[in-house]
DNA sequence: TGTAAGACTTGGAATAATCTTC
DNA sequence: GAAGATTATTCCAAGTCTTACA
């Protein structure tokens, strides 16, 4: 099952690389040992699981309308029925307790309180409606008729409380709860799928709530309405057992399509779009499809040079039309634009290629500025440069649409463009672009990287990022960046700047003590890497004035750790020596900050180095071996630090699971002897089983 | 030929689980 | 062993694209 190469003979989990070295490494071996306990139980479950690998009997001509012949499940879950906390709101200052059906939709509101939902205006009044209408049609008379007057912060309270207490819950509590969670999963987890046991996706039923809508949703906050049995069809197995509905309720539909691939389906009020239940991404249906459209994707590699000849050609037809229809496909092509269907009114204000309209578009510099909100109302923001064609037709598509709100491409839409793509080659379709170029890249940018199968797994875990990472930003795949972020990053760089300097401080130990070696002798102890390692970074140089926070920051953590000794496991026989070590750190503290505070003044070049952190020349062996620690962890650090700085509005995720062809990523790991595991997650290797038997000259 | 419905993939955010650091 | 950070997973919104129907 497992390809990546790391038979159990190897040391670790990843490979032979992971140096294991004395006492600071103690911790390390721990906490890799039981990760590698979990890996191995996991591979362990993935070999168990009874497997059937459908992969190995593609045969292309089968009947695909045809999507299953046995189907048995469980139904679906629904969510608990409402029960009423009695907390009121305040309204103009006074009390206002509400009914149970009211109540739970004031609810929604309060616990969003402190959320971007809860502050956007659309959302509020939306919401706000939905409780009037709720009110309206009560028997009780409610005072409450303005939002502004409303405060809904005894509830917001008393929900936080609620999740106070639930992170304070006992183990047992806890333990409780995740066994109730196993014994649903169970239930609905699975179903039988022509023979097999195979897990079934998303069996809850969404529950009621505001509708979170992205970006200027003019919708957003409308009231999302519970779920009955009554608006629930189900699909299944003509001779299977239909499940149970609740008590007192029945299925609206039961059905017996063998074309589809869902177990259920319900109407959603807030948008009328329909919700299906469907297998989980690892399973045979979901895998079939996954590999069809990468196989599709390597078709295309086939076709691409015919067809970007034919748009090319195309691009100065003298049928406007043909004209907009290849600087679509260009674009589409590439800056992987997704194509771009029409939207209604009641939806955001999104676009895609053949959506643009005429503000979405600005010449600068001899340059196409693309500025618009796309899916999910992220930004697209792009200058580039185009074909001179491209441009003149870009520049008169905007002149013809005149005004702002106009379609650029006004000739065109997205189903006469896939009509058109799929004459070019069967099946071809817009979205297939950007699955080939994402794969395409991804396996371009991994051979241009600088590794051999002798760097270390933070070299190749960098690499790796690198190559997706470049699909990632090609495909515009954004994240919010994470709160705190760059104290976080500051701390990283601190932490740096502390091993540099102790790598220094060692090598400056060790090398007087070796100028009486052979020159043989000292070819063995070669400095020159590590003392490379550790020259400052330019932007943060080690001044004395860091070098003084630097120490007093570890006689603070150090008088911690003591003080939290003495209160917890002080014995009389060890009590005096924990007083003994807290009174000399403390002392070396004020001393430090005296120092500290006199250096405006003195312009004293020698930094003073607390007693207890003085190093002391042991032998060369030993002093040679805690250098090259200390660089392994510079290194590591500074990767860290790198990938990360990188990978701040980035994410990485998206095209991993949607646009990269797995079977790239699992040969590269066996020509690199690194286990998959490190790239993909137990849910991505269940996804991509039928990618992990690649072999390593596989290629897109 | 246009429109709507239906089925499926793609996507970021929220949440849960795990790891790291102190 | 607790807190905070990181990573994995779940949730459900928002796309794409095909088909049905008028």
């Amino acid at each position: 099952m497992n390809g990546s190469g790391n038979g159990n003979g190897k040391e670790n989990g990843y490979g032979k690389r992971v140096k294991v070295e004395s006492e600071v490494a103690r911790k390390k071996i721990k906490t890799e040992g039981e990760k590698k306990r979990r890996v191995k139980r996991e591979q362990k479950e993935e070999e168990e699981a009874e497997e059937y690998e459908w992969w190995r009997d593609q045969n292309g001509d089968k009947d695909d309308t045809i999507r299953w012949t046995q189907l048995e499940h469980q139904g679906v879950l629904f969510p608990p029925e409402y029960v009423p906390h009695g907390v009121p709101i305040l309204y103009d200052g006074e009390k206002v307790y509400l009914e149970p059906e009211i109540e739970e939709l004031v609810g929604f509101f309060a616990a969003l309180l402190e959320t971007e939902h809860g502050a956007n205006p659309t959302f509020q009044r939306n919401f706000f409606n939905e409780l009037k209408l709720l009110m309206s049609k009560s028997k009780r008379k409610y005072p409450i008729k303005e939002f502004s007057r409303c405060d809904f912060r005894p509830m917001y309270e008393y929900f936080q409380k609620q999740k106070e207490e639930k992170k304070q819950m006992s183990k047992e509590e806890k333990a409780a709860l995740l066994e109730e969670r196993k014994m649903i999963e169970e239930k609905y987890g699975y179903c039988i799928l022509d023979g097999r046991r195979e897990k079934v996706g998303n069996f809850r039923i969404e529950p009621p709530g505001l509708f979170r809508g992205r970006g200027a949703h003019p919708k957003t906050g409308c009231y999302k309405r519970r779920v009955r049995a009554e608006q629930i069809t189900i699909n299944i197995g003509k001779d299977a057992k239909i499940p149970e509905p609740p008590k007192g309720s029945k299925w609206g539909n039961v059905i017996h399509d063998q074309t589809v691939t869902w177990l259920a389906m319900w109407k959603e009020n807030v948008n009328d779009n329909t919700k299906y239940v469907f297998l989980a991404a690892g399973s045979s249906l979901k895998g079939q499809s996954d590999l069809k459209k990468y196989e599709k994707a390597r078709e295309l590699k086939k076709h691409i040079v015919r067809i970007r000849k034919d748009y090319m050609a195309a691009l100065t037809s003298s049928d406007g039309k043909t004209r907009q229809r290849a600087t679509a496909l260009y674009l589409i092509d590439r800056f992987a634009l997704r194509a771009g269907n029409e939207k209604g009114d009641d939806q955001a204000d999104t676009v895609g290629c053949c959506s643009l309209r005429y503000e979405h578009v600005t010449f600068e510099d001899g340059k196409v500025v693309f500025d618009f909100l796309g899916k999910d109302s992220i930004r697209y923001y792009n200058k580039v440069e185009v074909h001179p064609a491209v441009y003149r037709n870009l520049v008169s598509f905007q002149r013809a649409a005149k005004t702002p709100g106009n379609l650029l491409f006004s000739l065109i839409n997205t189903v006469e463009l896939n009509k058109h793509l799929s004459s070019l080659m069967p099946g071809l379709s817009a979205k297939v672009f950007r699955t080939y170029n994402a794969s395409h890249t991804f396996q371009q940018e991994l051979e241009k990287q600088d590794v051999t199968p002798a760097s270390s797994i933070h070299e190749l875990t960098l690499a790796y990022n690198r190559a997706n990472r470049q699909v990632a930003v090609l495909c515009n795949h954004q994240r919010a960046v994470a709160k705190n972020f760059s104290g976080q990053l500051s701390k990283i760089a601190d932490r740096l700047m502390g091993l540099r300097y102790e790598c220094r401080r060692h090598i400056d130990l060790l090398k007087p003590n070796l100028t009486d070696l052979s020159l043989a002798d000292r070819a063995k102890y070669d400095l020159a890497p590590f003392e490379q390692a550790c020259r400052d970074d330019p932007d943060r140089p080690i001044t004395t004035e860091w070098l003084y926070s630097y120490f007093a920051d570890l006689l603070t953590k150090d008088i911690e750790r003591l003080e939290k000794k003495k209160a917890s496991d002080a014995t009389q026989s060890n009590l005096d020596s924990i007083e003994e070590k807290l009174a000399s750190l403390s002392s070396e503290l004020s001393t430090l900050n005296s120092k500290k505070e006199a250096l405006s003044s003195s312009k004293s070049s020698k930094p003073y180095i607390p007693e207890m952190y003085r190093l002391t020349f042991n032998s060369i062996d030993k002093s040679f071996s805690t250098i090259q620690r200390l660089y392994t962890r510079i290194v590591a650090t500074k990767t860290a630090l790198v990938d990360k700085d990188e990978n701040k509005t980035t994410a990485l995720g998206t095209s991993k699971i949607n646009y990269i062809d797995p079977r790239i990523t699992v040969s590269w790991c066996k020509k690199f002897d690194i286990p998959v595991e490190k790239f993909f997650p137990k849910t991505l290797r269940e996804k991509f089983k039928w990618a992990m038997h690649a072999d390593k000259n596989f290629k897109f």
